[in-house]
DNA sequence: GAATGTAGTTTCCATTCGGTAACCCGTGGT
DNA sequence: ACCACGGGTTACCGAATGGAAACTACATTC
């Protein structure tokens, strides 16, 4: 007989979902460390740089391009002769900055629980063997 | 002259960032979807399959080995006929209920403020036309 | 006029990742 | 005997992504 389906279904059907929608925002590479370095205030393109090391230029310009477009930061040219650009958060960026530090603060658990880094992804040919 | 560098730093190095530490779990495609089904309570692998329409089995599968791996969710196999396996979070994962509720309710309010659901990646290539 | 600094852009490349589809095994029902 | 179901696995594939490196433009300064 087929198992019946327990249907205490989970709170939000992934159809529009906003898990889904938050994530195609927070799920591009260095997204998070941009919020979050943007979070302590605005920046500069090189100070971000510096903020998070090991991001590329490409990477750091189309991460700024997508959150510009997403009403997430704001870029601001200053007129100065170097124009220096500056980004900040917008205030709908900022709604992002309670779940970074959600995830933050989840990270430093994860941390302390000691995590044997698990090297193997999808070594798992033991699954029969149990 | 060249600009000075602010230096109020960003609250956390990406050097070994519980930050990152954190995306890596939650990086993956359908992650927080498997996490956010199973923080209502235990689920066999259909029963995910239907929670979250559109995962794949192959995807579906990764994901709960890697989390597994992690000491994220926990695998029974119940000795019935036909065995039955049951997924549910461990303590562990469930530290991450909050950060995903955090996310999603931000999911909410990025609907909310109306995004006009910027469709384009990548092309972005008026860059120079702006 | 050469160097430096800011703020990127562009090209190229390798890899990863996820999706599709097909297949597998054991059990139970008809 | 045969099919369906639960719970996957495997092979194959193309798109997307992220990294590296080189290059650009403009302005100031030496």
């Amino acid at each position: 007989m087929a198992l019946k389906i327990r249907k205490n279904k989970s709170p939000e059907p992934p159809y529009g979902c906003p898990l889904t929608e938050c994530m195609s925002v927070l799920g591009g590479a260095w997204t998070p460390n941009v919020i979050w370095s943007l979070s302590a205030g605005p920046r500069r393109f090189s100070e971000l740089r510096i903020d998070i090391p090991g991001v590329s230029p490409k990477v750091l310009t189309t991460r700024l391009r997508d959150l510009e477009a997403r009403g997430i930061l704001h870029r601001d040219v200053k007129p100065t002769s170097p124009p220096s650009v500056e980004y900040s958060l917008t205030a709908h960026g900022m709604k992002l900055v309670p779940a970074i530090e959600a995830i933050v603060s989840v990270g430093h658990e994860l941390k302390k629980a000691g995590k044997p880094t698990p090297k193997r992804r999808t070594s798992r040919r033991l699954a029969k063997s149990v």
